[in-house]
RNA sequence: GCGCCCAUAGCUCAGCCGGAUAGAGCAUCGGAUUUCUAAUCCGACGGUCGGAGGUUCGAGUCCUCCUGGGCGCGCCA
């Protein structure tokens, strides 16, 4: 099924050419309801070379416009806009549609694409933070828009389990280890004997030195430190998995940079021999001299000492995904520090004549109340575990206080739902490249533009349900729009097919969150002024029909954005 | 020095390809409940969109410069 915007451009397209003009004619939602639901401004635009009015212009385009099953007469307004406003029937029979519709008039793509998303990307041996939150949820709620909308869609996790650190971690182990510390919590067991390895080494050359030994050992293969490595990684793995099960996260495959290891001597050779790359300084390079902002700063591909670092990784990855996955689309969640970085892999990729389209994309930082970067008082990281933890200690306080006659178990998986689903919508709600401040008391108020907001619409709707001893069908009653709340909220449902497929221009989960809350809002709205099960009989089906098809909406797009919702809270 | 990102109401933030009188939420103030979760709704107050030029019929949005903040720039990832 087709959206009223669509629609309505098609008929305004067949008007264009009746009226003698180029057919194209941008038809966007109206700015304002006082200009009815949908504006074009063709007549602005074309008014200026033809030397007409744009108000004369925007009258012989209405006088040929055939829409009269969709809406209004069009309205000429202002400067020469021309403004729609649908028929209550059209509505109607919209309603009805998208009711049967099991993907709430959503399109699948025309053009689908075979994506890897690589995000998350946590690194072994350190605990996860904060920090992770913003890829891990942002590339999750792409992940799944992308998957909604018909794209074949791999979910990557580029594991940070390869690099220098290692020397040290694996000094510390041998030196350092407490045993009974790594059982009860390996992580913090791994930081302890790092951290106390990297002060050691740096009052003490030996300890370098011998930090050095053991990481060329470990790259040489040496059987006891490869071990070693591959337990702290098991180790690691196991405290990721556990995390990305509260967050409901789950990955296609998990390709760490060691994976990539045997694939980069040959790399190197290859940008040699085709003399993207040269040796510079005793490391081999790739110069980007005809790229103004890049002239001056080259790529390391391969150090002076003979070893690889993480641009050769990300070529190799990029090789990977496009010749072993076979995907034509990658796209890469990670903060804006990197831009320069991938700005480089990409033009690498690109000099190489790879056929694919490349996205970095990027998002802002997670700030305290100070508006500084998040850290505990002692100025460490917080821990994610810490974070969520509490979300779920301060969800089910909530509930405790609003509603007591809750079993245990009920309480603790609604805590989760509700803690979780805070914390990910702040997320979500904002735009990814602004730096947002961290608020327990804002992410989880049920007031404003929050999670528990949208959850409690949803958990409304259940509660008629409940009162009314049945769950409607999808395929429902026929709706009837005669308050003005039921036609405001069935305007909305219509825009949900309208906003999903739009997320994706610019990876903007938040234009997603700020239509849920406007459909929520929009709900709320109707609940007060339109009484469900007290109405009589055709517009009580009516009414249920349509908070029936409000809940699947809000269902589907909390599932989009990752958020579960409960069914009481 | 070079480059990237950000700057919108007291606070936290929306504002996709340029479109009409710049929108929410919080806070403040004022209303609404014998009624399906008041865990809500309605209203009021609140703005030289960091500054200055420019392009355009039309700029928060595009271009240039400036100010202020964050970040990145050959051998960490």
């Amino acid at each position: 099924m087709e959206t009223f915007q669509a629609l309505l451009a098609l008929r305004l397209s067949e008007a264009l050419v009746r009226a003698g003009l180029p057919p194209a004619g941008d038809l966007t939602p109206a700015t304002d309801s006082r200009f009815g639901d949908y504006q074009t401004n063709v007549a602005l635009g074309l008014a200026k070379q033809r030397e007409e009015t744009p108000r004369a212009l925007a009258q012989s385009v209405c006088d040929v416009f055939d829409g009269s099953d969709l809406c209004e007469r069009p309205q000429i307004a202002g400067a020469g806009f021309i403004n729609f406003t649908l028929r209550a029937d059209a509505l109607e029979k919209q309603l009805t549609g998208l009711a049967k519709d099991e993907r709430l008039g959503v399109a699948r793509t025309e053009a689908p694409r075979r994506i890897v998303i690589d995000f998350g990307s946590p690194n072994v041996a350190k605990p996860m933070h904060v920090g992770h939150i913003r890829s891990t949820v942002l590339g999750d709620a792409l992940a799944r828009i992308a998957t909604f909308l018909g794209h074949d869609v791999i979910r990557d996790n580029h594991i940070g389990d390869w690099g220098t650190q290692f020397g040290m971690v694996i000094w510390g182990w041998k030196n350092l280890l407490d045993r009974a510390a790594l059982t009860s919590d390996p992580i913090a067991e791994l930081v302890r004997i790092y951290k106390t390895t990297n002060e050691r080494g740096t009052a003490e050359p030996a300890v370098r030195e011998a930090c050095r030994d053991e990481l060329v050992r470990l790259q040489a293969g040496d059987q006891e430190n490869f071990a070693i490595w591959q337990e702290c990684v098991a180790l690691s793995m196991h405290e990721f998995e556990r995390a990305y099960q509260v967050l409901g996260i789950r990955y296609d495959i998990q390709r760490g940079e060691s994976f990539y290891n045997d694939r980069l001597p040959a790399i190197v050779e290859r940008l040699q021999a085709s003399g993207l790359a040269e040796e510079s300084e005793g490391a081999i390079c790739v110069f980007f001299r005809d790229i103004p902002e890049l002239a001056d700063k080259p790529c390391i591909i391969r150090k002076s000492d003979g070893g690889y670092n993480y641009a050769t990784t990300d070529i190799a990855t990029v090789d990977y995904r496009l010749d072993d996955l076979q995907r034509d689309t990658v796209w890469i969640v990670t903060g804006a520090p990197q831009q320069l970085h991938f700005r480089q892999i990409f033009e690498i990729a690109r000099r190489e004549d790879r056929q694919a389209d490349f996205h970095h994309i990027t998002h802002g930082s997670i700030l305290g109340e100070d508006r500084k970067l998040m850290k505990t008082r002692s100025g460490e990281n917080v821990a994610l575990k810490d974070v969520l933890d509490e979300a779920i200690v301060r969800a089910r306080k909530i509930i405790e206080e609003k509603n007591s006659e809750m079993d245990e178990a009920e309480r603790a998986a609604i805590a989760q739902i509700i803690g979780i689903g805070a914390v990910k919508y702040a997320d979500l709600s904002q735009y990814r490249m602004t730096d947002y401040v961290f608020s327990w008391d804002r992410m989880l108020s049920f007031q404003g533009n929050t999670a528990p907001y949208l959850q409690n619409a949803y958990v409304r709707i259940q509660s008629i349900f409940r009162k009314a001893g049945e769950q409607p069908a999808d395929d429902a009653d026929k709706i009837s729009l005669s308050d003005a709340a039921e036609k405001v909220l069935a305007k909305r449902l219509c825009q949900f097919a309208e906003i999903v497929p739009a997320i994706l221009n610019d990876f903007r989960p938040n234009v997603l969150a700020n239509y849920l809350f406007e459909l929520a809002n929009s709900f709320h709205a109707f609940y007060e002024a339109c009484p469900v099960l007290k109405s009589e009989k055709p517009t009580r089906s009516s009414r249920l029909a349509l908070c029936k098809l409000t809940a699947r909406v809000l269902h589907r797009g909390l599932d989009l954005l990752g958020i579960g919702v409960p069914e009481r809270m």
